[in-house]
DNA sequence: AACATTTCCGGGAATGTTCCCGGTAGTTTT
DNA sequence: AAAACTACCGGGAACATTCCCGGAAATGTT
């Protein structure tokens, strides 16, 4: 009946258990356990692998392998056959197996917090073009500005061992351990828009600070005197830093920021219609408002008009990122306009850079530079 | 001088040329060559591996392996010390390597055209979310309106191993050959918004043809009668199937569609631009624009409005996808809306579908319903 | 003719997992 | 007390590559 797949034994056999769902036998003459092996798998169908190529051309996978990365000692007889076979059998290379060995995968992550507007889009085109040159692939995770995300995203990208991350951090980051464990293992990390400030990495800013300023400064020049300033959470570096210029804007015009007028909060656009309306109900309402970016400048811009506001005469809008909307919206909006895509290059060359230096990059903030954009929101004809 | 490092031999030793820029050496007795290694390479930082949990704990790596997965076959005791382990050296899984196992790398790619507009950036955002709810990443790639680089997107993608695609096809692409290649390799393949005809693979769609009906149908009944369009490339199922809706609607109004009315064109803002400047300089313009989607109507209703052409009295236009520009511009732009983010969702569901069920899913298109959304740009008050 | 060099190729380790299956010890059943 | 079972664990193959290094033959040099 049951046979030792040894000694061909048949009745020294005991049954020894189930085990995984099969049965499991003991032969007393071999002294071993054994149990039948179940139907090989049918083994789906497999991509094309060097092997493949090397059986069928009756060569060694390592001259394959040679032949397929054109190195030296290749006789070009067979680069030839084994190009020709890859291209016929439509090989394409393993990335799974090649980042195993080699511990490198050519690709990059980055997390950015939403996807809704104009901002980070642009960024990541920037990115992925002088990434895709250099023969990077880029892999993207949005945060959705949650802190539980973020962290999830650095996992993931982690797992699928990516040579590097370019990151906006979220809203809502107050802790940053899971980009300091990335230093140990030897990561490159590279901030822009929302960087970390605690930690020593490559950043990509603008001067929002000065960018803010000029704002202010500008809405001042106009004649505004009642500036409101609807700013980000004070979480975000740039919240602060565009709360400054505008705190220091008013200050070197003589003028005390009124606390009632500043608004911090978390840049939804829910939100930013509710501050909008508030601080239009106000007994005194501003008559100038300094929003943190174009997304929550539109929604002023939207609230006002709905209101019967009229901009820029009763109330001036200034915004921050010149998103192409602000050109479209009436009247078109006064903003700081940053290089954007500009901002994604130079991020992905400051990869590039200390991927090809290792270690031994010093951690460098390139701050790009901003523009007034004056149009009809603040410039009463 | 030197020696053999088999036979300890010394002068039975002779150079036998250099290779890969080092000396190599022959020993007579052994009849062998030898060279001498170089230095091992340093071994730069290496990321905590499941090897390295097990040497720490004294155990073998399968039981690491089972542990971590939280299999059975394993003592509560050990999996504790391991999990325990495992967070302490901020152990990361090698996504590579399971990858490589068990031929599943749980990431699914999807190529986009473009990420300047609404569109594809929501559509993502819609897949993003069901697929990172299955525990799937995503993988994005531009292929920026280009044929070229959507073939280069298809082989990187393929090259990482993706469990599927989720594709909406550049303007450019007539050749699909490099889907067809899919199908042997059982990658599923979804398309969305531009999908291929000819390939037999699941579809997220909305009904371009009605809807374009709908759209030019409102404008007859509005009262415009000399109603152009600004269509898509013809390479486009959608850009055909929105001009087929706008023929068929003139059509059942009685009208027939003049040639000169109708452009096509390749969706880039600038030439949108030149159209319609075009039009509206034609000695008998057209009272009404019907263009293939927002970003194009969007251009039209800012040409127009540079000319002092007023809309809707002069001119009426209709849009197709309601970007949230369509609310913000004045008049508001009346368009035809596609739930977007719903398309990616379909699309994503669509992926895990098939992924869970093999061969045997039968492909299928899912259409969407869209939705007239009136606005100022099409009715005269 | 003996040695040296060059050219090309193959074998096998290594990468970090999972998976299969047998081993061992202790417990329960007959 | 033997037989059967359960609970854990470890060894080693497999996955698709790259890399190192030695083998073999052809060519060149004394």
């Amino acid at each position: 009946m049951i046979h030792c797949p040894k000694c061909e034994q048949v009745d020294s056999i005991s049954k020894a258990g189930m085990v995984r769902g099969k049965q499991r036998y003991y032969c007393k003459s071999c002294q071993s356990h054994f149990s039948f092996a179940d139907a090989p798998k049918p083994r789906s169908k497999h991509q094309v692998t060097i092997v493949d190529i090397a059986r069928e051309l009756g060569i060694s996978k390592s001259t394959v392998s040679r032949a397929l990365r054109n190195q030296s000692d290749i006789h070009p007889g067979t680069r030839k056959a084994v190009m020709d076979l890859a291209q016929q059998l439509d090989y394409q290379p393993n990335l799974l197996a090649y980042g195993l060995v080699k511990s490198r995968t050519n690709t990059v992550g980055m997390i950015v917090p939403e996807f809704h507007h104009y901002f980070f889009p642009e960024v990541i085109i920037g990115a992925q073009e002088v990434l895709q040159a250099a023969g990077y692939n880029l892999m993207i995770c949005q945060s959705s500005e949650s802190y539980q995300t973020e962290v999830a995203n650095v996992k993931a990208l982690m797992a699928s061992r990516v040579d590097g991350l370019i990151v906006s951090m979220t809203s809502q980051t107050n802790n940053v351990d899971h980009f300091k464990a990335l230093e140990n293992k030897g990561v490159p990390l590279i901030f822009f828009n929302r960087i970390c400030p605690e930690l020593e990495t490559h950043r990509v800013v603008v001067d929002d600070y000065e960018g803010a300023f000029r704002a202010v400064t500008h809405l001042l020049e106009q004649g505004y005197r009642r500036i409101a300033h609807i700013a980000g959470p004070a979480s975000l570096l740039i919240s602060r830093l565009r709360q400054q210029g505008y705190t220091d804007a008013l200050m070197a015009y003589g003028l005390e920021p009124e606390p009632e007028l500043v608004i911090t909060y978390d840049l939804t656009d829910e939100k930013a219609r509710i501050y909008a309306k508030h601080l239009l109900d106000l007994p005194e309402p501003p008559d100038a408002i300094f929003a943190v970016n174009d997304p929550t400048a539109i929604q002023v811009i939207l609230i006002a008009k709905a209101k019967g506001v009229r901009i820029p005469e009763d109330l001036a809008v200034v915004g921050f990122s010149n998103d192409p909307i602000s050109a479209i919206i009436e009247p078109g909006l006064t903003t700081v306009s940053q290089p954007v895509g500009e901002m994604g290059r130079m991020a992905a060359r400051l990869f590039l850079e200390t991927a090809r230096l290792g270690e031994q990059t010093i951690p460098r903030t390139e701050t790009l530079s901003t523009e007034l954009i004056i149009r009809g929101s603040s410039v009463k004809k």
